[in-house]
DNA sequence: ACCTGTCAAGTCTGG
DNA sequence: CCAGACTTGACAGGT
């Protein structure tokens, strides 16, 4: 079996490569005119979409295969008060040479919308929000020409200490999105509120894949082992053309168990392989480290020393 | 070159 | 009902 790693959005090591530049809505107003307002939006972005490029072609050198597009590659193109720019029409070409590498590539693209997009809040405009969020990064992977494999990893939400009905809440609006953003969409646990099992529930449910995030299980379960759901997890990918994912991270410290740590306990990540590697079955690791692509190189590093076998620079056969 | 407050966006707690 | 915590990366304005 075989185990792919991959990094979130940016690089920690090379120079100048945010894929996030942005600008503050006072400011782009202060351009009086729109057109010039678009034309600033488009350069951002276009600065975004080159490093995002350099990124890729840094992933081939390593061949890491597994990649997060930042939610910032246009900037402000969900506010409100820029519904009049079609960043589609700008940008298109731009979009699909980036989505060429890729697939050139054989980069296992995905996306994570931000916290704010909840589909199961109490509040309309919320929703509505989240939903105009999902239709943005959803028209991203398109624009690319990537296909349903590149997936738009989301949580389910609050519980507004209304559980029951807040997943109900989640269900039903889930259930409303267009095929295409359903295509994509994929459940992760959180660390709050919806734990590993219960979302293994409703993925199961309502045919969603589960992303496992083992650090978020850490901080939310229900005494249920990793070992006991695993299988169940995996086994909501069946039926899609790339291996499940999990996601690792480590607690930043004793007092902040839910931040993230500037890089992996390999130990403990060594356990959770000894758990996965009894499954036999291939899966994809998103490191979520602060320290980003440098925390992977480390890891990597970790189980080299260890032994494992790796088949190339950024993954290992068990 | 470096520092600090602020930024579009939400939820939850606690006062 | 409201302020603050939580938390990410980058801008913007100042020294």
């Amino acid at each position: 079996m075989r185990i792919r790693f991959g990094y979130v959005a940016m690089s920690t090591i090379l120079k100048d490569c945010s894929p996030s530049h942005t600008i503050t809505l006072n400011n782009l107003m202060k351009l009086s005119l729109s057109a010039d307002r678009y034309k600033r939006l488009a350069a951002l972005a276009r600065m975004n979409i080159a490093n995002t490029t350099r990124l890729f072609h840094h992933n081939r050198a390593h061949d890491i295969k597994v990649f997060r597009l930042t939610s910032k590659l246009v900037p402000l193109a969900t506010h409100p008060e820029l519904d009049g720019w079609d960043w589609r029409q700008e940008l298109g070409a731009d979009f699909k040479a980036l989505g060429d590498l890729a697939i050139r590539d054989g980069l296992r693209i995905s996306a994570h919308p931000d916290h704010f997009t909840l589909l199961n809040s109490q509040r309309y405009e919320v929703v509505e929000a989240a939903v105009k969020d999902l239709i943005f990064h959803e028209q991203i992977l398109d624009a690319m020409g990537l296909d349903a494999s590149a997936k738009l990893v989301i949580h389910v939400g609050g519980s507004y200490k209304e559980k029951p009905l807040a997943r109900e809440r989640f269900i039903e609006n889930f259930c409303l999105l267009p095929d295409n953003i359903k295509a994509r969409i994929v459940l992760e646990n959180d660390d709050k509120s919806y734990s590993a099992s219960e979302v293994l529930e409703l993925c199961q449910q309502h045919k969603i894949p589960m992303v496992l995030d083992i650090h978020h299980h850490w901080c939310l379960n229900q005494g249920e082992s990793i070992e006991e759901i695993l299988p169940a997890v995996f086994a909501t990918w069946d039926g899609e053309s790339l291996p499940p994912k999990v996601h690792i991270s480590s607690p930043r410290d004793g007092k902040n168990i839910r931040a993230h740590a500037d890089h992996i306990d390999s130990r403990f990540f060594m356990g959770f392989l000894d758990a996965a590697g009894k499954l036999g079955r291939d899966f994809d690791v998103m490191c979520e480290a602060k320290a980003k692509d440098a925390a992977l190189f480390q890891l990597l590093q970790h189980l080299a020393a260890q032994g494992y076998h790796f088949v190339d620079r950024a993954s290992i056969d068990l």
